[in-house]
DNA sequence: CCGAATCCCACAGGATACTG
DNA sequence: CAGTATCCTGTGGGATTCGG
């Protein structure tokens, strides 16, 4: 019964090694992909407003997650031709969709991050 | 519920730099903690069956992540003094709770892995 | 202002083998 | 069965500098 690169038959199986949904929880399971997402939820934004947002986060690898999440549809990228220039961002349909589970995961971590931390303290005793 | 890194009157902003929800993203954003806790819903796994459920995961990164897991607090581990040895991993209320957002993150990535893929292949070109 | 280009490295995590 | 114990590699991502 196991499926085998989701052949249409078949739901697909993040659980299955070979299923291409895992390609998908690779990309959010990186540091920033949750925050720059969860950042242009309320509208386009430049790069420069994107990294006063996400605090931390370097010019490369705001570029790096950018382009990752341009060539996965998730978001599109617009270039101005001004002086200065001018690049903004914004969510697709996929991405607003995306939105929905991404905002999820950060209320929660915002919610219960200090219980656990709370837990890591009695951990580590 | 208040948060420990800002003072009380600020809610928790995981765009914030220090702010304690920023290392609960971290945990989120590793390869393999949305599959184990996803593979826990049904109640509780030993080691083997887990391993068995989430295809390509080795017995060193299982035991990694289930530490950190058992850590933050999100899945008990309770050993059975048995021969052959037996271990059975649970999750607690906040990994039940927890339990929400991964799978709409996991099925968020199985609904639409088909078409990131293709866009993907657009945009490599 | 918006990145591209380099350099660099800690470390997550894979492969393999062994043990109480 | 349920893990350790080693060894090793890829790469995410940081710091810094440069360019259109």
């Amino acid at each position: 019964m196991e499926t085998i690169a989701s052949s249409s038959a078949f739901p697909p199986d993040a659980f299955a090694k070979d299923c291409a949904s895992r390609v998908v929880l690779d990309r959010i399971g990186d540091r920033w992909t949750v925050l720059v997402v969860g950042a242009l939820a309320d509208g386009r934004l430049r790069f420069s407003e994107l990294r006063t947002r996400i605090e931390g986060i370097t010019p490369k690898v705001m570029t790096q997650t950018l382009r990752a999440l341009e060539r996965d549809g998730v978001l599109t990228r617009t270039v101005y031709a001004e002086v200065p220039p001018r690049v903004e961002y914004e969510l697709t349909d996929l991405g607003r969709d995306l939105l929905v589970p991404i905002d999820a995961i950060r209320h929660w971590a915002e919610q219960h991050a200090s219980r656990i931390v709370a837990n890591r303290e009695v951990y580590d005793r």
